[in-house]
RNA sequence: GGCCCGGUAGUUCAGCUGGUUAGAACGCUAGCCUGUCACGCUAGAGGUCGACGGUUCGAGCCCGUUCCGGGUCGCCA
């Protein structure tokens, strides 16, 4: 049977005890971490969101008070008072570690049943189980950190914008579907049957309506969905630090990102980001790092080996120049011990994975080098690559030869994993800004240009002469924040010009009308008087995963979903009743 | 949807070339113990080896199918 707290209140937490504290009657609430019983004498180790603080129980001093605590297992929940006292002998491990509290009275508010993982940090219980009983592993000091550090961050957000003049405005979580980009969350209506809501992936259009109805400066903790597959950095709803300005320039906007970053980081981790961030155009990441979202934190950058080796007579070489594509290496210094010719092997196999046709590789074990390609080259040729490479004996050189859309992000994403798996990347915090991102992205498959954003970010003021007939030379007003390889952030100037949006729509394929029907009520605002806008949006979930150098989003966000987007601690989601589908007029089609 | 890895006690794992009754650690239960804090000691309980089918005298192990989990590619304007 429980006990009830009344007539107690819990006066400190468990984790704040300090020998300061010795003498104090005190009154601490938490759950049993862990009991010790010695016979004559048990010592509970209480625990609560701030830290573990031991009891001790005396069998001479009060008989029921003993035999109480005899009786409590692991996770019971407790009420103790007791007087704080030094510990005997004390245990330097735990901040509480120099007293403890002999208790006089003890309430068992709650017993428990064993959990099916011990609550400790170096538990290493699957995640499938942790998540089915996630409100045990949120007990887990680490996580519990997290999100308790996660709490941190999202105060430090809303005092920076709002003390630098933003308003938090609150947009709508049921929306009209705009199914470009990211498939929606659809959400069924009763009143108009057969139509539906979706979840907003951004709040994208309603911040720009809101800079055209006059806030100027806008932020919100905004909830994003995202109806694609899961990964350990992306989860189907997530958190956006979303952010909107009113009469300001692209620099303007990067000026207020970074200095937030500064900020967020001095404030929440005590560090010191230097300003102004390190910028990088689009065209200058790929090709030096083969990415959008470089990691610096490391060099191995991309070199171009084109010249040399289309005087190669390597068929492969020559054939990606010839077609106007590209060779390109990356050296891995020191990398010959790990990369042997076994694990080039699974790299290559990855290499194809991606895209690769195959990798070519210069591997300098021996005193003499081997190369892949080397009965294919003329006297002085592989030396002339390997300086070029700067490499040198202990090295390992990859090189992919092929269009550039599959060169650069095929040697992106080689220099990755080893980069990861040579052990080379430094714990630092590597924040810039990616800018000038073209604006269309030709599609394969369609055989046309697509939108690389949302069909309402501006282009370069220079390139807009060419949006009718050279679509490849368009730039846009857009700039992604980038940490340590992962994409943080993605913002752009937005068009405010109805001819120039007029134009957009039609580049992009729209007909007038198909635009009006998407887009009409953005479109129609901006006859009424819209001021020149742009901001970004930054995942708040990554950055704090980041921040607490987690593996995965899952070990920042309280109750995440898993790969195949189901929540399993609820087994959401669930088929619902004929009655409620009948008053949607839905009806399943059963496969 | 493709590819890769995994599934043996509550948990984490071991289990040889197919061979007796499938083991360990932690956890759990009971008893003992006045300074423990990874407490210690003693005893005990706990298994459809993910599932189905096949090969075999014999399958945790081999083969096939399937289910489940993780990673990754596609996808994520």
């Amino acid at each position: 049977m429980s006990e009830t707290l009344t007539g107690l209140k819990r006066s400190h937490y468990c984790g704040e005890l300090r020998a300061e504290h010795i003498g104090e009657t005190i009154t601490v609430c938490g759950w049993v971490q862990k009991q010790r019983d010695k016979g004559s004498l048990i010592f509970i180790d209480l625990r609560d969101r701030t830290g573990i603080l031991q009891l001790t129980f005396d069998e001479t001093t009060d008989r029921a008070v003993f035999e109480k605590a005899k009786s409590c297992r692991s996770e019971f929940v407790l009420a103790a008072v007791g007087t704080v006292r030094e510990r005997s002998s004390k245990n330097a491990d735990i901040p509480t570690g120099d007293v403890e509290i002999a208790v006089t009275e003890l309430r068992i508010l709650n017993k428990a049943i064993t959990p099916a993982f011990e609550i400790t940090d170096n538990c290493k219980t699957a995640e499938e189980i942790r998540l089915k009983n996630r409100y045990l592993d949120l007990r887990r000091p680490a996580l519990m950190k997290n999100i308790l550090f996660k709490h941190q961050v999202m105060q430090t957000v809303r005092r920076y914008f709002s003390d630098h003049g933003f308003i938090e405005v609150e947009t709508p979580m049921m929306i009209k579907s705009t199914p470009e980009g990211a498939r929606d969350y659809i959400i069924p209506s009763r009143v108009h049957n057969g139509s539906f809501y979706a979840l907003p992936q951004s709040p994208q259009l309603y911040k720009q309506l809101l800079m055209v109805a006059g806030f100027d400066k806008y932020f919100q903790l905004a909830r994003c969905f995202r109806d694609e597959d899961l990964r350990a950095d992306r989860q189907p709803e997530f958190t956006q630090i979303d952010v909107e300005m009113s009469f300001v320039d692209m620099e303007d906007v990067l000026a207020v990102g970074e200095d937030f970053v500064k900020f967020l980081m001095k404030e929440t981790m005590g560090m010191d980001i230097p300003t102004p961030l390190p910028r990088l155009t689009y065209n200058e990441a790929m090709a030096r790092y083969g990415s959008d979202k470089p990691d610096t934190r490391y060099g191995m950058e991309l070199t171009d080996l084109s010249d040399l080796a289309a005087q190669t007579e390597f068929a492969v070489f020559k054939g990606a120049v010839e077609n106007g594509g590209s060779v390109r290496g990356i050296c891995l210094k020191n990398a010959a011990k790990v990369y042997t010719r076994k694990e080039i092997d699974k790299l290559t196999d990855h290499a194809k994975g991606i895209g690769a046709k195959g990798l070519a590789w210069i591997r300098w074990a021996d005193e003499k080098p081997s190369c892949s390609f080397g009965k294919f080259l003329a006297e002085g040729q592989l030396e002339a690559i390997l300086e070029r490479m700067d490499a040198a004996q202990g090295d390992v050189v990859l090189i992919v030869a092929d269009k550039n859309s599959v060169t650069l992000p095929v040697l992106g994403a080689l220099r990755q994993e080893a980069a990861k798996r040579l052990d080379v990347i430094p714990d630092t915090f590597n924040f810039l800004w990616v800018v000038e991102f073209p604006f269309f992205e030709y599609n394969e498959e369609t055989q046309s240009w697509d939108a690389m954003h949302h069909p309402f970010t501006s282009p370069l003021d220079e390139c807009i002469p060419y949006l009718d007939n050279a679509p490849e030379k368009v730039y846009a007003k857009a700039y992604d924040l980038v940490l340590n390889g992962i994409e943080l952030s993605s913002g752009s100037i937005r068009i405010t010009d109805p001819d120039l949006q007029e134009k957009m729509f039609e580049a992009l394929g729209f007909t007038p009308e198909q635009a009006h029907e998407k887009f009409g009520f953005l479109t129609d605002a901006f006859q009424y008087g819209a001021p020149p806008h742009g901001g970004f949006g930054i995942g708040l979930d990554r950055l704090v995963m980041l921040m607490c150098k987690a593996e995965s989003l899952r070990d920042v966000v309280a109750f995440p979903k898993v790969k195949d987007a189901s929540e399993p601690m609820t087994n959401a989601p669930q088929p619902v009743d004929d009655a409620q589908l009948a008053e949607l007029g839905i009806q399943i089609r059963n496969a």
